[in-house]
DNA sequence: CTTGCAAAG
DNA sequence: CTTTTCAAG
């Protein structure tokens, strides 16, 4: 039996509920969802925000209102849960939950921002170096284990409609885009690049001027997959159509049993 | 040649320029208009924030963004403006800005709302005592003097809809009523209640529920007429159709030459 | 340009 | 319930 695992930054799942969200999920055929920017603490949370029956949450919230949050749902079977990565002023601006599943560990990540300012920058310059030693520890165990998110890196040039303008910009700088290589060299699959080698899709655009419906954007939301997992995979897209959820749009993967 | 002075509270001038005061303003048939709330300062403002070609304004803006403000558009003719009431931190809040015309001195004012706590209550009890020297010592003058705005006080039982549940809510207390009643013993004429002895209008609404749609309002928005201006008085009325130019409606005079 | 928050009404 | 501001993205 194959199943589906789905990736979404929501920007405010608020806004995302307004926007069609629980719609989207019914039709999504996703079987595990890994959630990113909800914006909304647990406490805030009504039917809509939060998972169907039958489905589990695991859900970690920042501690600032309103900001960032992460969360994996799953209609599967749940062996065990957790929040965090172990770098504790990340863990603090809700940044990861993960599912150990009966089939794979499941990592929703929210990678922080540098576009807001130099400050900033330096944070998410901090979590990749944790998240780099991190995701090789967990290679490591040579266990099936999946890390979805909103990593906020653009990793090559075919992942960005104009890598020429944006090569001093927050998200698509060499530095950054190295580290994406070197992840990768660690043993993790990029799920969409893998079942998709010349795609030109993208899986986030600004909100300024037309950027959407000029798709000028860029594919920062991916899926990696551990050796052990990605030699099931059997597909992965990219669900840029309308009606937009948020700035961002879900990336999906199947896997064989 | 008979003139019209309108006064309206606009609760943002953005919002309500979205609303249509533009259009509005043009079929009014206002020659003086008066504003507040205007929560937005003049370096902010375009077109559609100000008056039309061949029209003068004098405005007052709070030192806090997006706060308070008040302003009068005329387009007959201009003698002297200014702003003030002489209070210093009301001033800073921007209530108070007048036109002397070539027949009368009209004044926009925004009386503080004691409606967020007691600490604004007591601010408002404090202009209230100011406004009431302040307005005994312009009627000494015996000049034609109008006094237009928010006095954020309901003055009569037929000035509100429902007296018995808002004897305890700050714009209808027993104490603001009377301070109300000694104004106009000072001579100020209501022109509104004077040329409708009857009606039972009201200026504003609150957003909660569906008050507008039920018309459960307040009159606490006032055309104020010294004993040389009121003797000229011909009629008024309160504008309260659709569309709504914000959660307020317009109070218009016309006088005599 | 948009989300959600906060203060104020 | 609504306006505007603010931080953040």
């Amino acid at each position: 039996m194959s199943w589906t695992l789905g990736t979404v930054n929501v920007n405010g799942m608020r806004a995302a509920v307004r926007n069609g969200f629980p719609a989207w999920r019914g039709r999504s055929g996703c079987d595990v969802l890994c959630l990113q920017e909800l914006r909304m603490q647990e406490d805030q949370m009504t039917g809509d925000h939060t998972e169907p029956r039958g489905w589990k949450r695991v859900q970690v919230d920042a501690e600032k209102k309103g900001y960032s949050g992460a969360s994996v749902w799953s209609r599967l079977p749940v062996v065990d849960q957790g929040t965090g990565i172990g770098l504790d002023w990340a863990d603090a601006e809700g940044r990861v939950a993960w599912m150990q599943l009966d089939r794979a560990r499941v990592y929703s990540v929210y990678l922080p921002s540098g576009s807001s300012g130099e400050a900033r920058q330096a944070m998410k310059e901090r979590f990749m170096a944790h998240f780099f030693d991190w995701s090789r520890d967990l290679l490591a165990t040579g266990a099936p284990i999946a890390i979805c998110g909103d990593l906020n890196i653009a990793h090559a040039e075919a992942d960005i409609h104009n890598p020429g303008a944006n090569k001093k910009n927050s998200g698509f700088l060499p530095h950054e885009r190295e580290w994406f290589s070197e992840l990768l060299g660690l043993g993790w699959t990029d799920c969409f690049r893998a079942a998709n080698p010349d795609a030109r899709e993208y899986s986030w655009w600004s909100n300024r001027g037309q950027a959407r419906a000029l798709d000028r954007g860029w594919r920062i939301d991916y899926i990696l997959a551990s050796p052990a997992l990605a030699a099931t995979l059997e597909s992965s897209s990219i669900v840029g159509r309308t009606p937009a959820l948020s700035d961002h749009c879900p990336v999906l993967a199947t896997f064989g049993a």
